[in-house]
DNA sequence: CCTGGCCTTGACGCCCACGTCAACGATTAC
DNA sequence: GTAATCGTTGACGTGGGCGTCAAGGCCAGG
């Protein structure tokens, strides 16, 4: 198939899939008159690469799952290069949650805080007032 | 103050401050040789954007409170819009939160199970084999 | 033959909060 | 005097993953 179809099918652009190639991540067979070409084993790298980029994974870190799957293999994770990669990611997210909850436990105790000290004086919720 | 030890009481770079005066956000006023000076209060205008900016507000979300301390309340979020931009900010925080815990679940049971198929069987995890 | 729809490469734009450099003026220390 | 250190404006660079032209080639239908 042709590079707007292979697009279409994972449902992405083609701008997207001719960057990817660029990266080296998706290379593109060409037939003779220069365009490219792709198969089904092309679709399942793309739609591996998607997936991970849809879990925020960064394009380099997608790229062990495609060369797991081009090696052979079932599953793009069955190498250890895409474990050290989960394992990776699943420490940077626990980080990441970690300083979010923080955040977001100071930002709320800083509303409450601000809000208790309006003029008018603090505003009770969800109460009854008479 | 110059804008040196401005950027330097602050804990931030003169690039810094020439941007935020950039943005409209902590104008300057100007000495006769051109050199921008500031005062004590500037140095809290600063520590309130800062102090947002480490909590992950855009440059504009942190507009309302400087604007608040600078009509001449105590605190940054004393005023109704800087109340508004927290409650934004939370609702925000919660929904990442949430979609980050969602993708942790997703990459910790894919990790889980590409283990469980590697070659040689799956490795039993802090358990006494024999 | 012409139109329209696919394809090609190349290159600039975007977002955001600055970093970094260039080329210059002002001030201070000696 | 002069060197070091501060300040000024202007402008380009950064990162990531593309979007969006521009200018042209290839091919099918009518």
């Amino acid at each position: 198939m042709r590079i707007g179809e292979l697009a279409a099918r994972a449902g992405t652009t083609t701008r997207t899939l001719r960057y990817y190639e660029s990266r080296g991540l998706l290379p593109a067979r060409r037939v003779g008159n220069g365009y490219r070409t792709y198969d089904e084993d092309d679709l399942r790298l793309l739609e591996q690469i998607r997936t991970l980029q849809d879990f925020g994974f960064d394009l380099e870190e997608t790229r062990p799952f495609v060369e797991c799957l081009r090696s052979g293999h079932l599953e793009g994770d069955a190498c250890p290069a895409s474990l050290a990669v989960y394992r990776r990611k699943l420490t940077e997210l626990d980080a990441l949650i970690s300083d979010l909850n923080a955040v977001r436990a100071q930002v709320g105790a800083q509303l409450t805080r601000a809000e208790a000290s309006l003029p008018g004086g603090p505003e009770p919720r969800c109460e009854l007032t008479g």
